[in-house]
DNA sequence: AAGAGGCCCTGATAGC
DNA sequence: TGCTATCAGGGCCTCT
């Protein structure tokens, strides 16, 4: 599930309903994720008020008072979910109520007055982790290269970043110190709408290309948000409703399908680059 | 010291 | 039906 967009769409949803909100209550029943849940993780968060949500990369980050920082990132298989207490049916978040919730890997539940907030993660590939200053999440942060929408992600970075590099694009465009967010969906569906072989070497990507790449990139991962995100295995949104980007996938799981683009009658090919599936056109991705 | 590969883990699906 | 093998949206760690 979760990618720059997935997560995005996460964190706008936990602005809605838990903004502002104090946690009463936190019960972790399975302290085992990618790094263990640390011990004073409950007592950390208990009767503490978030002030906002909000993300960098693909972590989700709630401040709280005072000067505290919970992240979260949901590793492969992770989700958010919330459930309304039953005395308060008709509150305004009904909207947003999720209907069949999963009921193994419910790992941390966050309650609050008139709902709690479940992280399920059946691979535990995830994680949380709670700083206790700006400076220490800063430092956290600080090998992740920019974000994909900021201004610093431009063509005098790329070419300066690529001209250093002897890897191809595909592989660069996942790594997260280079550009920070595009997971490997949106790696394959940028590469697909620039016309750009993923194992074509960054150094040899001209400048017209490398511009082209920051624009699919922004347009790629713009358009996913909009569409909700990707839904390909589980859940999306903590909601539980899917998005909708999945059916705007050009090459991204669609092996021996025909290629999109007009005109083209070559078949979408899946091949492994650094272990990750990649799905391009031979023909219009030069 | 950048870059490639292994690995953490469960579940869905494919193939026999 | 039931087994085994393969694969999956990520990123940390180790080795070269």
């Amino acid at each position: 599930m979760p990618e720059l967009p997935e997560v995005e769409i996460v964190k706008q949803s936990l602005n809605k309903i838990v903004k502002f909100k104090i946690i009463n209550k936190v019960l972790v029943n399975n302290r085992n994720l990618r790094f263990k849940v640390p011990k004073n993780f409950e007592n950390s968060l208990k009767k503490q008020k978030i002030i906002k949500i909000s993300r960098r990369s693909k972590y989700i980050i709630f401040e709280i008072m005072f000067e505290q920082y919970l992240i979260i990132h949901l590793g492969m298989s992770g989700t958010i979910h919330f459930v309304i207490n039953n005395n308060k049916e008709n509150t305004n978040l009904s909207f947003y109520q999720k209907k069949d919730l999963p009921s193994k890997h419910n790992h941390i539940i966050f309650f609050f007055s008139e709902l709690k907030i479940i992280y399920n993660d059946p691979r535990r590939f995830g994680f949380v982790k709670i700083f206790k200053t700006k400076k220490d999440i800063k430092n956290y942060f600080s090998k992740l290269g920019p974000e994909p929408f900021s201004s610093t992600f431009d063509l005098k970075y790329l070419k300066r970043k690529f001209n250093k590099s002897i890897k191809n694009i595909k592989s660069s465009l996942l790594d997260q110190s280079l550009v920070s967010g595009i997971g490997n969906i949106y790696a394959n569906e940028i590469l697909f709408r620039s016309k750009i072989n993923p194992f074509k070497k960054v150094k040899n990507l001209t400048l017209s290309e490398i511009k082209n790449i920051i624009l699919k990139t922004n347009f790629v991962l713009k358009l996913a948000i909009k569409k909700g995100g990707s839904s390909i295995r589980d859940f999306k949104n903590i909601s539980g409703s899917k998005g909708d980007f999945q059916n705007e996938f050009k090459v991204y799981s669609r092996e021996n399908y025909l290629c999109p683009s007009i005109g083209c009658k070559s078949k979408i090919i899946k091949i492994n680059i650094n272990n990750r599936a990649t799905y391009y056109c031979k023909n219009c991705q030069k």
